[in-house]
DNA sequence: TAAACGATATACTCGCTGGTAAAATATAGA
DNA sequence: TCTATATTTTACCAGCGAGTATATCGTTTA
């Protein structure tokens, strides 16, 4: 396909999203290997040939950008939810589909940036809005649990603790599960809810 | 109990043994409240009613104080492996117990510390150690399940994906669990070992 | 062609915080 | 009492990194 220097107007706005968008998958990959204060926005700049001002032309500051990244992933989550929600089959069935996702999900990178980045280092206006969109996720976990509890398809525990037991667990490759190397996050993933949803003592 | 300002030689070591336990206290404490970068040494200080320089007295740097923190909260967990080692029961009763002691220690001072600190904040040697500590905690926590499975208490699971199954779980409290409000440690340590052992599908 | 606009870079400020030097104070022991 | 040692402070330095003022250059549009 043949590119013209000349770019319309509609095509200078998709440009302008996809640098921006670039800027912020620069910006996830270094807060998740080095962590966000360690990684500076003129690191992050530097991952992507250009200098710091550049991001401040796409997005407002580093707390924005760092906002913008776990807003991504919580996007993610939201669509396995309601995704999860429309599964046919049990209530157990709906939720092993949901904590599938989910620990898939959570195994990229922006999905990643959402487990590893804690209320502390955000703003207290995008923390606050960090947590909301959090309880987001975990309502949709404790309605999955609440529905297979009233067909019967999963036994009645306490809803709140199991959610957060099951997020908590899901939660954990995030820390510790490199792509590069071993098992595929689709295996790691089948495994743990395989695990959570069966026990450990044998039936 | 009469206590003279001069003091014996004894005294004064255990004085000082106490003070540098006193920073520590001090550390983790605004380390598991505000991030371990957004609390400053100068914050140590001033809640210890004391100047930086005092801190330095006691230890080495911040990253040693960290470190210590960690290994405070390591030692507690290893004391609990060895407890349920020498449990008395079957494999998957000699893991609840240490499951249990796992998760009330994590919603401690210095284990929410272990939990919360991740390697990236350590210098390089001080990470490399403590990666080492917490794979020692890791192998306690395979090496009861293995042993459950031999003597039929726990279902044929794989054993690593387990013990991350469960360590992800149980970490989990020490990123929401507040001391101050409603359930305590034990009783949540207790609900999330049941769920994870018995798991969710009814029997 | 001139003016406006968008994108990017250079080069800077400024605050914060880890870390230290040196002094002051106290305590212990000879 | 004098000296050595432990404890703690004040006052500082250095570096890092977030964020900004301003210039440049190309592109669009009137």
């Amino acid at each position: 396909m043949q590119t013209s220097p000349f770019r319309t107007v509609e095509e200078r706005k998709v440009e302008r999203e996809q640098k921006r968008e670039a800027v912020l998958r620069a910006a996830v990959r270094l807060f998740n290997t080095h962590g966000f204060h360690a990684a500076s926005l003129d690191d992050v700049a530097a991952s992507l040939g250009v200098s710091k001002p550049t991001i401040y032309h796409y997005l407002g500051n580093k707390d924005q950008v760092l906002f913008e990244c776990v807003t991504r992933g919580i996007e993610q989550l939201r669509d396995a939810a309601s995704a999860a929600r429309e599964h046919p089959g049990s209530g157990l069935d709906r939720l092993r589909s949901f904590l599938r996702h989910y620990a898939e999900i959570t195994m990229g990178d922006f999905g990643r940036c959402v487990i590893r980045t804690s209320d502390e280092v955000l703003s207290a206006e995008s923390a606050d809005r960090f947590r909301e969109l959090k309880r987001e996720i975990d309502g949709a976990m404790r309605a999955l649990i609440a529905e297979g509890i009233a067909d019967g398809s999963i036994a009645p525990v306490n809803v709140k603790l199991a959610a957060f037991t099951l997020a908590g667990a899901l939660n954990w490759p995030a820390r510790w599960h490199r792509t590069d190397g071993g098992e595929s996050a689709e295996t790691v993933a089948t495994q743990m809810v395989d695990i959570l949803t069966g026990g450990l003592a044998p039936r």
